[in-house]
DNA sequence: GCAATTCCCCCCACTTTACCCCACTTTCTT
DNA sequence: AAGAAAGTGGGGTAAAGTGGGGGGAATTGC
């Protein structure tokens, strides 16, 4: 099972490229050359980029909405919109385009490091500042969260 | 099953590498290969280690959260983020990273000392300072607690 | 249709980081 | 007490990260 791993700082160059960590590189041995697929997050102000066979899934989840459904077409329209297909450049490099790096809040002409987070079958995608602000300073309490979610995962089974 | 005992104290060096006490590796002998993982606690300033095996099983749980319900999500974030595999060099040590090491409070210029204290199937990782005042010198009343926490396990079956 | 411009990709060179190795110190064991 | 094992620190080297420049292709305008 596929398990990322891990908080990087990258910096974005001018022209919108990331390296791409080399341990997650490694962590990625063997799914890497089929590439991966960049999507603004549902609720956050980040990216999340899966590896294709997670995309995959996403996707089959994807065509099980109804054609003839308003809600459902909106849906599919506002979660795909802007889904980007990555690839490593020789450098071993991703090119992140403006619109995505705009939605998670990075302005090329200023801050330019953004931390990429590892979430076991996925990876997020934040702003330096956004990351300190919502994700490390939260003030959630987490207590309250877990018990929701043990109900939901319960209640499931 | 595992039961990780004791209590030592490291030092951290200029790079942030901690010796891994080799009365804990005597202990993990035979899941050490499979690797560790480190991972910020939830409540406390602290940081945990799990052995790779105990990790994959909150790993395994993680992946049935839902993609499209916020809740599940920032559980996933909360508990996730950070989360970093490691693995011993060549003279025994473990490397640990400049975020998570800031947020045990442990700073590299000054005090360098920590505590790494065995609580069965995890480590906990503290800064001596944050070691000393909050579980050493914790005023919480332990009586009171252990028949709280009594109360929970009996109503648990 | 031809020329010019823009965007994208690839390549090259410099900088920085991390990992590995070695040597010295300290502590435990016999 | 002596030897071995564990712990500590530093430095060198190879790989990863970073930034800039040039060339090719495609598109647009004249």
């Amino acid at each position: 099972m596929l398990n990322l791993l891990g908080e990087y700082t990258c910096k974005v160059d001018a022209k919108g490229r990331v390296s791409f960590p080399s341990r997650l590189r490694k962590q990625l041995d063997g799914v890497l050359h089929h590439g991966l697929v960049l999507n603004r997050d549902i609720f956050e102000s980040c990216l999340v980029i899966y590896p294709k066979p997670e995309w995959d899934k996403v996707n089959a989840e994807m065509a099980q909405l109804s054609r003839y459904n308003r809600k459902h077409q909106q849906f599919q329209r506002m979660f795909m919109k802007g889904a980007t297909a990555l690839e490593l450049d020789g450098a071993g490099r991703i090119s992140l385009p403006a619109l995505l790096l705009q939605y998670a809040g990075v302005d090329l002409k200023k801050d330019n490091e953004i931390i990429i987070s590892g979430l076991g079958e996925k990876l997020e995608v934040w702003s330096k500042a956004a990351y300190e602000a919502r994700v490390l300073g939260d003030d959630i309490d987490f207590g309250d969260l877990a018990e929701e979610v043990r109900g939901d995962m319960e209640s499931e089974d």
